[in-house]
DNA sequence: AAAATAAGTCAATATGGCTGACGTAAACGT
DNA sequence: ACGTTTACGTCAGCCATATTGACTTATTTT
């Protein structure tokens, strides 16, 4: 489950780059074109968010309740309206993930102190011990890929995992 | 919609980093605790895919053809086997998206030669234009968020966007 | 000839987004 | 003091994308 692949499919006749832009290297990049990188962030979010997954679902959970644990967990005291703006989702679809997070105990809401409107988010105990399982999972696979993408690391890929 | 924000929370009383386990450093990641990787790999995703997104809502697609319009592009004539491996998803989720882009004339199937009943990918014109569009969208949204990560671009997060 | 493989398909279901409309409580403005 | 705005919640329905399971068709392998 480690495969952050990008290059080895079996059956590629003609492959070279095509007319894909690079990026500026004004910046620094080590002048990798910029498909590479999407598809880098594609794999990368697609394995990382993997593993949290399967954790999450055994509690029955999904990603929308992985990024409010998360958040509030980093942001203690946050508003409703701040994690809309974070997430950028309507409140009706934080709605149902925020409402069955409370119920479970996993996030606390409390009235604001100066405008008593406000519901300021807290996790609970539970839900403090569920972001950090996440945190550790995520962490461990960041150490794996970066592993990987030591000195050589280009090398290993090309010739690794996929069909 | 350039926001890849982080660090300012209109309400945030209490704040530090709490118990998050940085990564070992000797993979070379300047030292940033594990958890700010996390967070900038959700920004990153999340607003990098959302400009293709309108650009594909009008053709009356989705990330779903996105993504099989991008890697069929870059590996033509890979084999649907491929396609799902790579994507990680089931024959069944993906039938339907290359079906809509096979009717409308954005990807071509040949049989394989040696194995006829491989069904062999390939974008057709209106495919790699299409790819060809998105990849420039993206591309420009990379040199943005570089830019934005360039020498002083911390102190700059810090104090921006957001509610 | 039989078994395995590549692909396609039907059907049912779940998740997580969305819009629109409406309700309630509290704060703000004139 | 009253009307407006704000913060939040919620009902109802829709859509896109993913899932599992069962089955078909063609073709290759054994």
């Amino acid at each position: 489950m480690a495969d952050v692949n990008v290059s080895t499919l079996s059956h590629s006749p003609k492959d070279p780059a095509k007319g894909a832009g690079k990026l500026d290297d004004s910046q620094g990049n080590g002048g990798i074109p910029a498909v590479e990188l999407i598809e880098l962030l594609f794999f990368a979010y697609r394995d990382f968010v993997g593993d949290a997954d399967e954790l999450l679902a055994r509690l029955g959970f999904g990603r929308a309740h992985h990024r409010v644990v998360h958040f509030v967990n980093r942001h203690p005291g946050m508003r409703v309206a701040d994690l809309l703006a974070v997430l950028k989702i309507t409140k009706q679809s934080l709605g149902r993930v925020l409402r069955e997070l409370v119920d479970n105990g996993y996030i606390d809401q409390k009235a604001g102190a100066t405008d008593r409107r406000e519901r300021l988010l807290y996790v609970a105990p539970k839900g403090e011990e569920l972001a950090r399982q996440l945190v550790t999972l995520q962490t461990r696979r960041f150490a794996r890929a970066l592993n990987e993408c030591g000195p050589g690391a280009r090398e290993q890929r090309e010739s690794s995992s996929l069909p």
